[in-house]
DNA sequence: ATGGATTGCTTAATAGGTTTAAGTTAGCTA
DNA sequence: TAGCTAACTTAAACCTATTAAGCAATCCAT
């Protein structure tokens, strides 16, 4: 009766390769159960229920993505940090929909304020360092920033674009243009 | 054996209803079974299956928030319609989460092609014409707004704004000012 | 109005997923 | 090496989804 091995990380791990091949919605503690040889109920030795994979997944997703973006803001500054960040986004979310996927429930305050998603505000800040903003109107850029990326990447995964023919890249590479623009002329209050 | 006088309408309405007070993920084909006094396996005449009565939620909320665009577009111009329209997402999403959840599932491109989204996207354009866009510059716009309201509201439900002290609805009206601001000053390719 | 067909629902059955409790064994630790 | 603990299995209860088969209510035609 050879042991498998379990750990809570290599179930997180396996979760989010999973969700990447066959979505997030598919990745049930019977299916992950089965990639390692095991029966499901040996899962809740390492995990908690269902939604604790969930979550970890979340919050895996969430820290891979903070540290994609910190390492696309080092050393760069002004536009060219903005379009480094945003692609980053982009990016991730195309080649890993399954996590991208789970970073979307809803976690409980405290979760998140414990997670990765803190970092991302904290990036998105020290991006706007090469803008001149001022409190608040920095606070509202970054909310601005954050729903953006989030927004135009679900909505392109989501096929919300392609009923129009022009290329999405080419309206990505557009709208980033208009966000340094508006970045360097936020209207006074 | 009185019938309980069941139709894919009435199903979809009370599978909308239910989303918006239990959640849309835990609207089961049980669930909604149970709220009209009938065994489960009644509703599969009137519907296909469990992803079906998802699709048709989806739509429904798709077809009423176009509805309230709409609405809200009418005798209206410039930054008056963008504040009206951008309120009448952020509106429904607070009012209906459940029917708000339900439009993020993934449309195959038929579906989609013929639901209220392409609706969403004339709207957007009528709206646009208060600001003088000519085209790609017009689509692009339309995308960026479109995923901004999307994002942003997406965010605030799901908490991201929480850790900043700064009010949400402050930071949602100087968006909106920096939006017109930006569509009246679009940089030139 | 009454017979027959259609439709709307139930019963019954299969298949999977979730989760808990109880049992067994592997492998560390003293 | 004896025993403890942690990792897994077995077993079982419960829920959901879905299909097939049956029965009853209503519609329609004569």
């Amino acid at each position: 009766m050879a042991r498998a091995g379990l750990t809570a990380e290599r179930l997180t791990q396996a979760a989010a390769d999973l969700a990447d091949e066959i979505g997030f919605q598919n990745v049930t503690v019977s299916a992950l159960a089965r990639g390692f040889g095991v029966k499901p109920a040996a899962l809740y030795s390492h995990v908690k229920d269902a939604q604790d994979v969930r979550v970890r997944v979340a919050l895996l997703a969430l820290a891979e993505l903070a540290d994609r973006a910190a390492a696309a803001l080092a050393g760069r500054a002004g536009k060219d940090a903005l379009v480094a960040f945003a692609n980053v986004y982009r990016d991730y979310a195309k080649e890993h929909p399954g996590r991208y996927a789970a970073m979307q429930i809803e976690l409980d305050p405290e979760t998140l304020a414990a997670s990765a998603a803190v970092r991302h505000s904290e990036l998105t800040r020290a991006l706007l360092r090469g803008y001149e903003l001022s409190e608040p109107d920095q606070t509202d850029a970054i909310r601005m920033l954050h729903g953006l990326f989030h927004g135009y990447v679900n909505l392109e995964k989501a096929g919300g674009f392609r009923h129009t023919p022009r290329e999405v890249d080419a309206s990505w590479s557009r709208t980033l243009d208009a966000l340094d623009s508006l970045l360097r002329n936020w209207p006074p209050a």
